[in-house]
RNA sequence: GUCCCCAUCGUCUAGUGGUUAGGACAUCGCCCUUUCACGGCGGUAACCGGGGUUCAAGUCCCCGUGGGGACGCCA
């Protein structure tokens, strides 16, 4: 049989980290197995359901290169479908009509609170005819009363819940619209799913789905619960709480490759292995590998992880998102050397694309402010002198390449009898304008020529008015 | 309250009855070094508690404790 799984988020929000987590799952489940990976979204709920929110989560799936053969399928566009299972079920006596109103339903369950009990239907209305014709009415599923539903869990292993545990839960609204754990079982059903890998907080709904393969006559697909993800704090992440959506990691500059191997060895393991490939993450993965405690999301890291695809993925391919960020803080990246270049040269001394960009300005803009810290330290008195040597070198360098540049400024120590320790951080702040950057010889062949020597004349300048 | 799930360094995890409990991030120290980084080497650091089972328990069982989830005309 050829595994087919799907995602199934509910457009209320973005794709937040933990979804995104379990769309990996499901995606690469599918493609371990040759399989069919679905997109469905769960839009059933009308209040809540944007098409702002279904952007977001395409927008993501795209951004973290997870592709679905098939979808995106809206649960809105299947409501003739769900309407006549509803009748089917009605018809074999599966499910019957409840008049309760919601205020009878919030009583009852509240004198059930009370009285220390699971709040749950009593049945009131199985078997009550329509007491008044046109009156409004909800249909519920009628769940067997004895035994118990029994599921080997793909990651937990076997889980038993007692029927007795269970009530009679509505599966179409007064307005005739499905519920949830009626649409899931009956796409489940129509989408051949094979494999169902969802959040562990939908443990407890499975045995109602279960139930209602049954009375449709189907078998179950197979379950995979996956724990959730806590947030830095080890407090359980929610959209008020650290959840942010996945398009933020693409904003604080992480590469989604970065995010999606971060995002795998949460809560799955292969031995020792850290860093892993596509290829190796489909070729390794499997349900039995993932972890049944919940994890924390821990961003320093990801920051790490982050660093190495920096550092390890194609410059050429960095630049791509690097572009994103130049254009996103405006700057005009062809007034300057390529990313590619650029990547080269800060790879190192960066943990993501945005710190990546901010270091990389002076490649591009002119500075007015010299690192206050740094001038203090660094532009004393009598260093105009060292920077006017610098200068004379520098000016007559033939090609403004790394060995020239460096011979040049090897020459000035020479000439001065110091040491590069005292020579570079003062060329360093008067080009760069701050403490840190890569070599000085990268530092200035990248800014260019004219535009270096103009630099550290205006910090010759600048020296001298200020002492 | 009832039911369900979970429990190894601060964090992510390896571990499937016999290990000096391993790796990674973070952290600390040293080395490298023109700054900042990268890198290299080394250190600190964990089996939630109590009972069993067993010659032997992080590993199996039970009970606590702690955390999470569910109990919607949300998904």
């Amino acid at each position: 049989m050829k595994v087919r799984t799907r995602f199934a988020p509910s457009p209320t929000g973005y794709l937040h980290i933990g979804g995104a987590r379990t769309a990996l799952f499901c995606w690469l489940y599918a493609r371990k197995m040759g399989g069919t990976f679905i997109l469905r979204v769960e839009d059933t709920d009308r209040e809540r359901s944007t098409q702002a929110s279904v952007d977001a989560i395409l927008e993501g799936m795209d951004w973290l290169g997870l592709d679905y053969d098939e979808g995106p399928i809206y649960q809105t566009d299947r409501f003739n479908r769900y309407k006549e299972i509803v009748q089917q079920l009605l018809d074999e006596g599966h499910a019957y009509h409840c008049y309760c109103s919601k205020d009878e339903l919030e009583n009852l369950r509240n004198e059930q609170r009370a009285a220390k009990i699971k709040p749950r239907y009593d049945r009131r209305c199985l078997g009550k005819d329509s007491p008044h014709e046109g009156a409004e009415s909800v249909i519920r599923f009628r769940n067997p009363q004895e035994g118990s539903v029994v599921f080997e869990d793909q990651v937990r292993g076997r889980i038993e819940i007692s029927n007795s545990e269970l009530d009679d839960l509505i599966i179409a609204r007064t307005d005739g619209t499905p519920t949830y754990n009626l649409t899931v079982v009956v796409d489940d059903i129509d989408m051949d799913i094979t494999h169902v890998i969802r959040g562990d907080d939908h443990i407890n709904n499975t045995p109602r789905q279960i139930n209602i393969f049954r009375a449709l006559g189907k078998q179950p697909p197979l379950y995979s619960h996956v724990p959730m993800i806590l947030g830095d704090d080890g407090k359980r992440l929610s959209k008020r709480h650290g959840a942010v959506g996945v398009m933020q990691y693409r904003d604080d500059g992480y590469l989604p490759d970065a995010v999606v191997n971060y995002l795998v060895r949460l809560g799955w393991s292969h031995g020792d292995q850290e860093l892993f490939t596509r290829e190796e993450m489909i070729a390794l993965f499997a349900l039995e590998d993932i972890n049944k405690a919940p994890s924390a999301f821990n961003t320093e890291k990801l920051q790490w992880l982050n660093q190495q695809y920096i550092k390890e993925q194609d410059a050429e391919d960095v630049a791509k998102h690097l572009q994103w960020h130049f254009d996103h803080q405006g700057i005009d990246v062809s007034n300057g050397p390529a990313l590619t270049e650029v990547i080269d040269a800060l790879k190192e001394r960066a943990k993501t694309l945005d710190e990546l960009t901010v270091s990389a300005r002076y490649f591009y803009e002119d500075f007015t402010v010299y690192n206050a810290k740094a001038d203090k330290k660094q532009f004393k008195q009598g260093v105009d002198a060292i920077l006017a040597a610098l200068l004379t070198k520098l000016e007559v360098v033939e090609e403004w390449s790394i060995k020239p540049v460096y011979a040049a400024i090897m020459a000035v120590c020479d000439e001065l009898e110091l040491k590069l320790g005292k020579v570079g951080p003062p060329l360093r702040l008067a080009v760069t304008g701050t403490a840190m950057s890569p070599s000085l010889d990268v530092t200035l062949v990248l800014i260019g020529r004219e535009r270096s020597l103009t630099r550290i004349q205006k910090a010759i300048t600048y020296i001298q008015a200020k002492n």
